[in-house]
DNA sequence: CTCATTTTAGAACAATCGGTCTAGAATAGA
DNA sequence: TCTATTCTAGACCGATTGTTCTAAAATGAG
């Protein structure tokens, strides 16, 4: 019996979602947040509660569909194979990327994570669930041999991880081809034990 | 003749310093910095001119006393060394910082530098001369044999930069001593090559 | 001491912030 | 068609933002 909202919830979370991600938190307005959801103000307190609320939405649609979608796409395949060809996507989607945005969780874990415990703990949560990601192709690809035995599996994932930390911190600073392509090198090095 | 100011300029300036470090530029009022300074708004805007600038000049502050000086201080030793004791220090730092601040340097980059091209001048002109520091640090170690030569010294630089900022990100958020320092060891893995 | 100068403290400024309210338009069931 | 409900549009709220102004206090040269 109510009235039918007039927009798509995904589509105005997509728009609120690039907003943050080009802005940061504190950068973006509601207003502007507002504009690009085309959307009133009061729609969107509606909708979506008070602006942290909406970020939290906003992070959560950018981990399911670009993190989580990643680790699924990549987790079948053959465990060294598959962390070479997520580093290889992250790396060209930087490259791709005209606004550098960089990675909305690598913001957020600067810039709001450190101030407010409830994404502290969503995005160490994520963050963990990238190291088991690496963990398991670790210890996979040792098991079959496409990786190196010389350092523990669990050192591995950490390693891996503070290198797509680092990576994405340079994809908003620096976004330069040679930069990013040629940092994978080592890296890969250190999986197959012939650095 | 005039009359001589109250405060100790290089004093401020470390106290605003510590504020941009753990607030960020946006997350930092005028206010707030002006207490935390022991000045009034009129004297801060009297000697530091506006926001923007005094940002300018606390960073620079930073890059002189956290970075600089630490290059200083390693430039001297085996290249192999220097690197290892760079790393190292600036984990044992991070795990010492209770307030988790990361790097100032870093939370810049991702804040301030994408909406501002003096700041990300500025910025990537420190980048670059770390990565020159450990090019150096690489190409020395390559000669004197201490640092494999399996990888290209660009590439090892570049890596090397990307680790930092990685790391520099995960003390941040997840600043775990298990975390910080078991990623160490692939790091000095690839140098040695011997991963 | 005097005076020009520059400090200080804090009130005041317009603009913008996140958030709410009022009004009116639009819908679906009765 | 009527009515209950929920949408939209945009004015509106107090608080806070960065910045400036006013006025008083303090200094050193003459």
């Amino acid at each position: 019996m109510p009235r039918p909202r007039e927009f798509d919830e995904t589509k105005v979370l997509g728009a609120a979602m690039h907003c943050f991600w080009h802005q940061g938190y504190k950068g973006t307005s509601v207003r502007a947040l507002a504009q690009s959801m085309n959307l009133t103000g009061a729609s969107l307190y509606n909708a979506f509660g008070d602006k942290r609320t909406l970020y939290q939405r906003a992070l959560a649609h950018y981990v399911e569909t670009g993190f989580e979608e990643r680790v699924r796409r990549f987790e079948q395949r053959p465990p060294a194979a598959a962390i070479r060809a997520f580093f290889e996507d992250i790396v060209e989607r930087s490259l791709n990327d005209d606004e550098h945005k960089g990675c909305l969780l690598v913001n957020s874990a600067l810039e709001v994570a450190p101030h407010d415990p409830a994404f502290q703990a969503a995005i160490n949560d994520v963050l963990a669930r990238v190291e088991a990601f690496f963990l398991r192709c670790a210890k996979a690809g040792q098991r079959d041999g496409s990786v190196t035995d010389r350092q523990s599996p669990r050192d591995l994932a950490r390693f891996l991880l503070g290198m797509l930390m680092g990576i994405r911190v340079l994809a908003r600073t620096r976004p330069e081809p040679a930069l990013l392509r040629g940092l994978l090198n080592p890296v890969f090095a250190v999986l197959d034990g012939d650095a």
